[in-house]
DNA sequence: TCAAAAGTGTTAAGTTTACACCCATGA
DNA sequence: TCATGGGTGTAAACTTAACACTTTTGA
């Protein structure tokens, strides 16, 4: 190691979750209401700091993994937040995450111990520092992906109705869809396949179980919603 | 201030500057030949550290201004690389910025003074580290940008030709673009205005002059090319 | 038998693309 | 007078948006 760089100062860089869930048709966020210091009582993200020899990418999988026992999840970089005095408790260079997890799957125990809770996107309290701002970038950032790559999937159970997915993209858009012209670029889509699977609890007359076929998907590449 | 931090570890916080030019109908990047180490001899993107009392977007406008002389430039960010052997150096976290700059305004001493130069962005040499990334993610970003806000007039002198604002739009999309289409779209925004005066320079005719009006785009917020 | 969600095509409106000629001027 | 870039409109192709009824079945 040299020390061309020894004259300048070094910061703590922190890393923020923005973790996506589907839930009652509409999008959550999981959220932490702070048991500890700095802004105990308050609701954030979930954070975390980079230590030495691991990525920064690397540090935001650990973070997420530390509150849902998650693994290969679904994440993006939403970008650095530097404002000298975004943390009162210290000078902290943060990287803000989107991540995209299907809700029936995380480690309860965990979540719970962190004192963390599945918040409405559309009711959300007053968040800390700059929170509040990292979740509106990545809620651009989001929509816009999920318009142009199959990611919206990583929100759903491997089987889903299309009547779910047709909800799940009214949720990340915040406008409601033609069910016909929905169903229409779903056909023309061959990434998303019907099983011979029926799902009985949302209706009496069962809607078909649809599968995302990423392979296909590879082929073509193509995807719009 | 409190610790309650202190058990993580601090890290370099670096800056690289993604810096466009538009001449002779090409995109340009600003680029060092550095004459210092690490990488002595390779080409590089003007870089720095953020300082004790400095936000990040604020270290991206002073180590732009150390190259360019330039204050008040359109910037955005790129996103942070955080690969832990990404400098060969030493373990920095660097958060890129692109900027877009009139390269009939720059300080052509200091750029001198750093060794940097012009280089056409369709034929750029390999780059240290990740700087390559950085250029191909800004690039994307750029594109996008220009498509849907008006930050191309950026990369121009106040006045200038619809066919070098074509031109200019060409470079950024990597493709021609139809002279007809392009004006016709250009008249149903109501944000670029015709001057009276005429730039004989381009042709023997001579082409009519036309700036930006900001104000009248704010009204609208329309903005497609 | 009826309430509740699933499923299914067509048409009009709007947007995008393709395309060719005259104009003004300086050399 | 002619070579050079400046300036202008229309029609076809394509994409998007609007819209309503029949089916199935459990309660």
């Amino acid at each position: 190691m040299n020390n061309y760089y020894s004259s300048n100062p070094r910061f703590y860089v922190g890393i923020d979750c923005i973790i996506f869930g589907f839930s009652d048709d509409e999008l959550h966020l999981l959220l932490l209401k702070r048991n500890f210091e700095p802004a105990r009582g308050e609701w954030s993200l979930m954070g975390g700091f980079v230590q030495e020899g691991e990525s920064v990418d690397d540090a935001a999988k650990r973070v997420l993994a530390e509150l849902t026992g998650l693994d290969h999840v679904y994440m993006e970089q939403v970008g650095a937040f530097g404002d000298v005095h975004r943390d009162p408790g210290g000078r902290v260079v943060s990287v803000a995450y989107y991540a995209l997890v299907n809700v029936k799957e995380y480690d309860r125990e965990l979540v719970q111990r962190h004192n963390a809770f599945w918040v409405n996107i559309n009711e959300l309290p007053p968040l800390i520092f700059d929170h509040q701002e990292m979740v509106s970038q990545a809620r651009v950032l989001m929509k816009r992906k999920a318009s142009t790559e199959p990611i919206g999937f990583n929100l759903l159970p491997k089987l889903f109705t299309l009547t779910q997915l047709q909800s799940l993209y009214e949720a990340i858009y915040g406008e409601p869809l033609d069910k016909r012209n929905f169903r229409k670029r779903i056909a023309e889509m061959n990434c998303i396949e019907k099983t011979d699977k029926i799902d009985k609890t949302g209706s009496k007359r069962g809607a078909a179980l649809y599968c995302f076929n990423d392979n296909a998907y590879r082929k073509t590449q193509k995807f719009k919603l």
